[in-house]
DNA sequence: AGATTATTTTACAATAGCGTCAAATCGCTC
DNA sequence: GAGCGATTTGACGCTATTGTAAAATAATCT
């Protein structure tokens, strides 16, 4: 491993230095491969350590134990699933069919940009310290409820067939997560073509049947097919 | 713990004789239930003695290790759910929306009827020997399939959209998966509940935009249902 | 009852990995 | 180049857990 370069910045003493943090996340980086890789038990600090080149102790001088490493990576990766699906949720257009397609794609985006951190997140549950699993179910709870509004405005607006918001959550957040499993980055298609599909998935999961006529006193929904429709007529009419 | 009941039969050394069968099942349950609660490394032996409410050593006399207990565990699961999706492709009906529909709520169901083991399943493959974890892939891989054949064939028989049906299995896939995660057998809705809502929306998440437009490239389809939609929207509009 | 087999236990290595500490080294400032 | 804080290292203790083996107990058969 080369040594790490540092730059030559005057000082930065008030809070962590630059070179500090830099060799932190190296860490970081290091042991989210290995722990993806062999799981967090089947990975020692030691593998760790000769990951970076550096002797095993070296890393106590950067994390306090073994979890806070897990934890500090974990936190990342929800923390920043949670401000995206808010981000989009304040956004409010006032389509919730458009929302909820942006806001599957975000997911299924930032998911697929991490698929390493996600997995371990998603597998390691059971070795958090009870302060690290508290932030982890906020922000989990945080990203189920945001996509429970969207569905439930447009279950109320007639863009959505009456599910159940919860679960109909849980089950597209599952489509989403899920890709953390099988997603390759060297595969056919890109993330972003999978994260267009599946929100393309998403949305027609529970939008209404179109019942040619029948309850057509309900102009919001079809406004809302014909946002659709237009959104096919442009992708066709794109093409070459 | 009770003593083990034996029954008389006279003898049936052939095989593994029913008795040990028994303890052999009931150290696997005790083993998914810590398992799933504290993680596969997080459990030890000892655990699993005390629950049963033997000594340790004695489980070495039905498993040759802790790494075979986990593998019998997983092994049963993955089998079961492939057995399942495997049945259905070849009951064949000729609509590949009741094959579909009918597979989604299998694996969906299954899975929320033993959520422990699947959890073991999803968080535990780094810690599978070789070998069971090759058994592992080829029973993905071939529920996989199952899905992606009966996706392929909806769409050559345009009752899909024209997705990826690799893609798209995978997609529907997670949706059933993740319930694992957060199905509870004592929550609001019925494991039967949820699975129909699943499959319902699975079907729906593929169906071509329009009933009445087959395909849905076809942009003069299109345009005709514009012309009746706007029809519609006319006479909403005109009233008082 | 006595013999034989099945099952469980007590006791015993052996290992791997975590966390700690004082000493050594590095990089910079004066 | 002496001094000082930041960083790294080598050496150590410690615990938890796995796996084994021979002895003890329980069950079954003749």
């Amino acid at each position: 491993m080369t040594a790490v370069p540092r730059n030559a910045q005057p000082a930065a003493p008030a809070s962590v230095p630059a070179s500090k943090a830099l060799l932190r996340q190296a860490i970081l980086t290091a042991a989210s491969r290995l722990f993806a890789a062999n799981g967090f038990a089947g990975t020692s600090l030691q593998n760790i350590a000769d990951e970076i080149g550096v002797t095993r102790p070296a890393l106590y001088y950067y994390f306090r134990s073994k979890d806070e490493i897990l934890a500090s990576l974990v936190e990342d990766i929800t923390i920043g699933a949670l401000k995206r699906s808010a981000q989009i949720e304040a956004r409010s257009s006032n389509s919730p069919t458009a929302s909820l397609r942006q806001m599957v794609m975000a997911q299924a985006r930032w998911i697929m940009q991490h698929p390493l951190e996600f997995r371990v997140l998603l597998r390691t549950e059971n070795y958090l310290s009870d302060k690290a699993k508290a932030v982890q179910d906020t922000a989990k709870r945080g990203i189920l409820t945001a996509f429970a509004r969207i569905i439930e405005a447009g279950v109320a607006k007639g863009e959505f067939r009456p599910v159940d918001p919860h679960m109909a959550a849980l089950a597209l957040l599952g489509m989403c997560n899920w890709s953390a499993f099988w997603f390759s980055s060297d595969g056919r298609k890109s993330a972003d073509e999978i994260a267009e599909t599946m929100a393309e998935m998403a949305v027609n999961s529970i939008r209404p049947a179109r019942e040619n006529g029948k309850d057509a006193g309900n102009l919001s929904a079809l406004l809302a097919q014909w946002r659709e429709d237009i959104d096919i007529f442009e992708k066709v009419a794109a093409k070459p």
